[in-house]
DNA sequence: AAAGCTATCAACCGCAATAAC
DNA sequence: CGTTATTGCGGTTGATAGCTT
């Protein structure tokens, strides 16, 4: 949580730095990486604006969540990556409080342990370690066109990109000596887990845009946030003009407030 | 207690799209 | 209208905490 002064050291670019340095100790402990291997500029941070831009949307925003995936929004997670694939931000948009980097690093490491909980020699029990094991949703056809969707240009695979049946490189070959493919993980959620769950649209109406989630981190700035989660991807184009709505306090000026130039 | 392993998650990379000049 | 800067996004990396042996 961060309270109001440590809003207002957003208020211009110039008190980034400060709030960086507060932060350099913060509440996780954590030593941070301060590398900036981007070569922009830097305003005398080892910190891009781009950097800041990131750490302030996925770590500092005040109304993120924080603390681990409730059963909920992994069913959440799971049906609209069933829905959408890989599109991380679109499936944050619905995910109050939540990133798409979080909710990226929750599916990698959902995968990774269901791979290779499948891995190992059949057992009666194999399932995800939590919850979400049963909760896993109907379709797999999109993910196909999610993982179309995915790195345009670069033509690289991820380790979790779920791939569907698209062609696989060199990495998805390694991973079917080596790890269970995802193909497989797919087709086993679809043998498996069909109607285990009550269908996601039931507890949160699509409808709303929005699952009305009954705490945020910050009640002070819930009803900005609320239409922050809401923005659908569509909404999201006018993402410049809700950074003037939502936080005037750090968009004074007609650029970005992370631009050190 | 120490070493090894695993999970977590903040941050980086690079590209495309968009905005500003 | 071209150039440059910024933003958004998905993929990936790596440091570290915590667990296991």
């Amino acid at each position: 949580m961060v309270n109001q002064a440590e809003k207002e050291l957003f208020t211009n670019k110039r008190t980034i730095k400060k709030e960086w340095e507060r932060d350099e100790n913060d509440a996780r402990g954590k030593p941070k990486r301060f590398m900036d291997r981007t070569g922009g500029h830097t305003s005398g941070l080892n910190r891009t604006g781009k950097s800041c831009r990131l750490r302030w949307v996925n770590y500092l925003h005040p109304g993120l969540k924080r603390g681990k995936m409730t059963p909920q929004e992994e069913r959440l997670v799971l049906e609209f990556h069933a829905k959408w694939g890989n599109r991380w931000s679109k499936i944050a948009r619905k995910l109050p409080g939540r990133t798409d980097n979080e909710i990226k690093n929750y599916w990698r490491t959902h995968m990774r342990k269901k791979a290779q909980e499948k891995k190992r020699p059949a057992s009666p029990t194999s399932s995800f370690s939590n919850c979400s094991s049963s909760s896993m949703t109907t379709t797999t056809t999109n993910t196909q066109e999610t993982s179309c969707h995915s790195r345009k240009s670069s033509g690289k695979v991820s380790f979790y990109d779920t791939g569907g049946s698209r062609s696989t490189g060199d990495m998805m070959n390694q991973e079917t000596e080596d790890v269970y493919s995802m193909d497989d993980i797919w087709r086993e959620i679809d043998h498996s887990a069909v109607n285990i769950i009550k269908p996601v649209k039931d507890i949160y109406s699509e409808q709303s845009h929005c699952l009305s989630y009954p705490t945020l981190a910050s009640p002070t700035w819930e009803s900005s946030l609320d239409s922050i989660w809401n923005m659908d991807a569509d909404q999201s184009k006018m993402s410049s003009s809700f950074a003037n709505d939502q936080f005037p306090f750090c968009f004074q000026h007609s650029r970005s407030p992370w631009s050190s130039g």
